[in-house]
DNA sequence: TGAATAGTGTCTGTGAGACAATATTAT
DNA sequence: ATAATATTGTCTCACAGACACTATTCA
C-alpha cells in the first residue's frame, strides 16, 4: 500500500533516489486539437478554439496540479517514439496519431525528484476521433494566447471548470542573430517546466502550418473550406481573407459531392485532403 | 594500461556493460563552416564550400573511422548545452560559438556498447576564428551533396586525404501529410548513425537560412556582399541572382568605409551585420 | 586592354491583400 | 425578407526573377 504524504516537502524528504534511477528519460506530449464552441445563434457557425490535453496529477511532486501527458522511458525496450505512442494510447485509446519530436528539455532542476530529461512531442488529432474516449484523469483545455507586448506571452487554459494561467518571457540568446528562448515569468498552476514546453510547441505549430500540410491531421475526412479556414485562423491567431485562403489551399484539397447544410445560410461543399 | 583489442567483435565481447551505465546520454555536434578553395586565376574570387568538422576515432566501436565530435553527458553536473560547449571547447579551443539543439536520436541499436541516446546540435562558426586551433584528431571535410533524384541523397565528404561517401534515402512517414525521415542506404565510412544526423542537420540549416539571420555566425565581422552571397549559395546549393540577393539582405547589413581590393577586378565595399 | 567582379536600373509576371458582388440557405 | 455564410471576380501593390548596363581594378 502506498504511503500518503502530507506535503511535497515530506514526500521529497522520503524520496529514495537510489531506489529509482539517478537519471531518467521521459516524453511529454503536446496533444493539440481544435474544439468547437456551441453557438446560440442558429445562423452562425460554431466558433473554434485551439485546445490541448492535460492530465491531473494525483501524486507528488506537483500533486493536484495539471501537467502534460507524459511518462518515463523504458530504456531497455522502448524508443522515445514508442514511449510517446504508449502514453497516447493510454490517455486517448488511439494509436494512429500524427507525431513529431520537438525538443529535449534537460535543466538540472526541472524535476525535484532526480534528474529527468524530457523530450517533447507534438501530436495532432481530429477531436471527433476521440471526444469520449479520453482517460478520466485527462481533460481538454481551450487555449487563449495574449501577446502583452513583443516580449511577454500570457497563456490561459480553460477546461470549463479549472483555469490555468501563466506568463512567459522571451529572452534573446547571446551569440546569435535572431533566436530567443523562453523563461517562465509567472506560473503556479502548471507542473514542471511545462509552460515552456507548451509555448515553444505552439510556436512550432504556428510556423509549420505555413509550409507543411500538418493541419489536415486535425481535420475529419470531409470538411468545408470555412471549417478549414477556421482551424488555420485559430492556430495562427488571426483572421484570414477568404479569397486569399482559398487560393492557397486550392491545390491541397479536392471538392466532393457532399454538402454541409442546415446552417441557416448557404450550404457548403465538403472537401477532402488531396494526398498527391 | 588500456588493453588493445584486435577487432570490434573482441572489444564488444569484453565490454562490461555493468562497469558503465546501462543508459548513457550524449551530444553530437554538427560544426558547420565555409571553406575557401584557393584559386589559380588571380582574377577570380576563391570559391567556397560547406565544411564540417569530423573526428578520427581511435577506439572501438567504429575504430579508425570518422565521426561527429561528441561526448557523454555528465548527468550530475551538466546540461546538454554545457556538454556541447565543453566538447566544442576541447575540439576547437573556442567558447563563443552559435549553438542550437536539433534532434534526439535514440534507436535501440544505434550504439553497439549499450543504449546511448544522443542529442544533436548545430554549431556555426567563421572559420577564420579557429583554422589552426582545432584538435589534432579533428579535421575539416568539404561537403558535396548529390540529389540523385527526389528520394536519394548522396553525400561526399573530403578533407584532402580521406574521402567519405554515404547515401541516404528519404522515407515518407505514415500518418502524416508531408513529413519524411531519413534512412541510411549505403555507408561504410562514417560511424554510428551520423550520416542521418548530418543530412538532417544540413536540411535544417538550409531551411533556417531562409527565415533567420544565422548565416552571419559563419561570417567574419567585415565581409563583402559577394562573399556573403557565396555563403548563401553554398548552403542553399544553388546560384542566386545578384540584384535579388542584394535587395533581400539590404536591411540586414550596413556598409562600412572599408574596401576589399587586390582582386584583379573592381574592389568591393565591406559590410557588417546590422544587429537591430 | 581585357577578364573578372561590383553595383544599379528596370521590366515583367506572379501572387498576396483588399474589397466588392453574387448565391443560397433556415427561420 | 433577413442574417449569415459560400463562392467568385478583380484591382492594386509589392516583390522576386530576369536581363542589361555601367564601374573599377590589376596583370
Amino acid at each position: 500500500m502506498k504511503k500518503e504524504y502530507q506535503s511535497e516537502a515530506e514526500f521529497l524528504a522520503n524520496y529514495n533516489v537510489n531506489k529509482y534511477k539517478q537519471l531518467s528519460l521521459s516524453a511529454d506530449i503536446l496533444l493539440f486539437s481544435v474544439s468547437e464552441e456551441d453557438n446560440s445563434n442558429y445562423r452562425k457557425n460554431s466558433e473554434k478554439k485551439m485546445s490541448i490535453l492535460l492530465i491531473k496529477r494525483h501524486n507528488y511532486p506537483y500533486k493536484d496540479m495539471w501537467c502534460l501527458p507524459g511518462g518515463f522511458l523504458n530504456p531497455e525496450t522502448e524508443t522515445l517514439d514508442d514511449c510517446t505512442k504508449r502514453i497516447l494510447k493510454t490517455e486517448t485509446n488511439l494509436s494512429n496519431i500524427y507525431l513529431e519530436q520537438l525538443y529535449t528539455y534537460d535543466a538540472l532542476d526541472r524535476d525535484p525528484r532526480c534528474r529527468v530529461i524530457s523530450t517533447s512531442y507534438m501530436a495532432l488529432v481530429d477531436k471527433n476521433r476521440l471526444d469520449d474516449k479520453v482517460n478520466e484523469n485527462a481533460s481538454w483545455f481551450d487555449i487563449t494566447l495574449y501577446n502583452d507586448d513583443g516580449n511577454f506571452i500570457t497563456v490561459v487554459l480553460d477546461n470549463g471548470k479549472d483555469t490555468i494561467k501563466f506568463s512567459i518571457k522571451k529572452v534573446l540568446r547571446e551569440l546569435t542573430t535572431d533566436r530567443y528562448t523562453f523563461k517562465i515569468k509567472d506560473n503556479k498552476d502548471l507542473a514542471f517546466d511545462h509552460p515552456l514546453v507548451i509555448v515553444a510547441g505552439m510556436e512550432r505549430l504556428r510556423n509549420k502550418v505555413g509550409y507543411t500540410d500538418i493541419v489536415f491531421n486535425m481535420m475529419p475526412e470531409y470538411f468545408t473550406l470555412g471549417e478549414l479556414q477556421q482551424v488555420y485562423e485559430v492556430i495562427l491567431g488571426k483572421k484570414l481573407l477568404d479569397p486569399a485562403f482559398r487560393r492557397i489551399i486550392a491545390d491541397k484539397v479536392e471538392k466532393t459531392e457532399k454538402m454541409k447544410t442546415g446552417g441557416g445560410h448557404r450550404p457548403s461543399y465538403m472537401f477532402r485532403y488531396k494526398n498527391k
